[in-house]
DNA sequence: TATTGTTATACTCTATAACTATA
DNA sequence: TATAGTTATAGAGTATAACAATA
């Protein structure tokens, strides 16, 4: 759930003929981080052009996928899974309940905490948004053969892994 | 230049003890979507705690590389390179022009633009960082062999370009 | 004492729209 | 007309600190 931006948007106000000079990059291109970045971009525009009709963001997809996986859980677990603060999961499930995705229901054996899960229009919703994020999928990997896209999975798991 | 938060933070406000049961992370470690979150946000903290003491972001490590590499350009070249709008470039540029590493030059021919370049002291941390930067990259290669860094880098290339 | 959810507050990153000066 | 820089404004996404209720 991170930063980018609400919507698709355009990179200019309007299309423009100007011809901008070819830029030199230096180490740039070299730099995992730096493709990771553009790869990000990359990925989060195609998954709102995919799902963004749905109105529904990756992080919002992740956190909702977490949900319907462990029903019951609280949002503090939710927010250890997903790397933010408890403090941040308290407006993002307050967004997705206001849109009647997500249900508070009282845990039964702790009255400090809720225990969440999907309503039914929260899973009609994953229903809608499973094969949207395939498509997803395929619109990323699209470049890549079938070996390679796991290789890059298996390749960000591993450094995503090794840095605690 | 994104997102992400201003500092190393640790993920819980002190160690705690408590153990959380295992979740169900369901297709979410399937998805290059999600592996590409974790990876660069890995990347993130990995580029901050090598090279935070010089109090420079990934984003801001990227805008120097590029005026250090194409001296002269203007704040819309430069926007248009890092994929973002030109009124976002503005504070970009107005904070590494306070911390006195850039300098806003009249353009030759162009009264309206400025030609941006490295200050003095903006090339001697460029000198500090360009080390920091590949031991920073190693640190985030060490779970790969040098082929599997390489093919990590085409394909994020490829996948970020696949997407236009 | 420790944990859960919450609020108040503050940052960063980003965009759009409108404005001024200039091309 | 179009472009460069700027400002005002807005909205995600994020965190820290402190608090009440509960464990």
């Amino acid at each position: 759930m991170s930063t980018r931006n609400g919507d698709i948007k355009k990179r200019r106000r309007r299309a423009t003929s100007k011809v901008r000079r070819k830029l030199n990059y230096d180490i740039l291109p070299e730099l995992v981080g730096y493709q990771l970045r553009r790869a990000q971009l990359a990925m989060f525009q195609d998954f709102m052009s995919v799902a963004g009709e749905l109105k529904i963001t990756p992080g919002q997809f992740g956190v909702m996928t977490l949900i319907a996986a462990n029903p019951g859980l609280n949002q503090s677990e939710l927010g250890e899974a997903m790397g933010v603060d408890r403090s941040t999961m308290v407006a993002v499930i307050d967004k997705l309940e206001t849109s009647g995705f997500v249900l508070r229901k009282t845990a039964p054996n702790d009255r400090r905490s809720y225990a969440l899960q999907l309503s039914k229009s929260g899973e009609a919703l994953m229903a809608r948004l499973r094969p949207a994020v395939l498509q997803h999928e395929k619109n990323l990997a699209a470049p890549l053969n079938e070996t390679e896209q796991s290789q890059l999975i298996e390749y960000l798991r591993r450094v995503a892994d090794n840095i605690p």
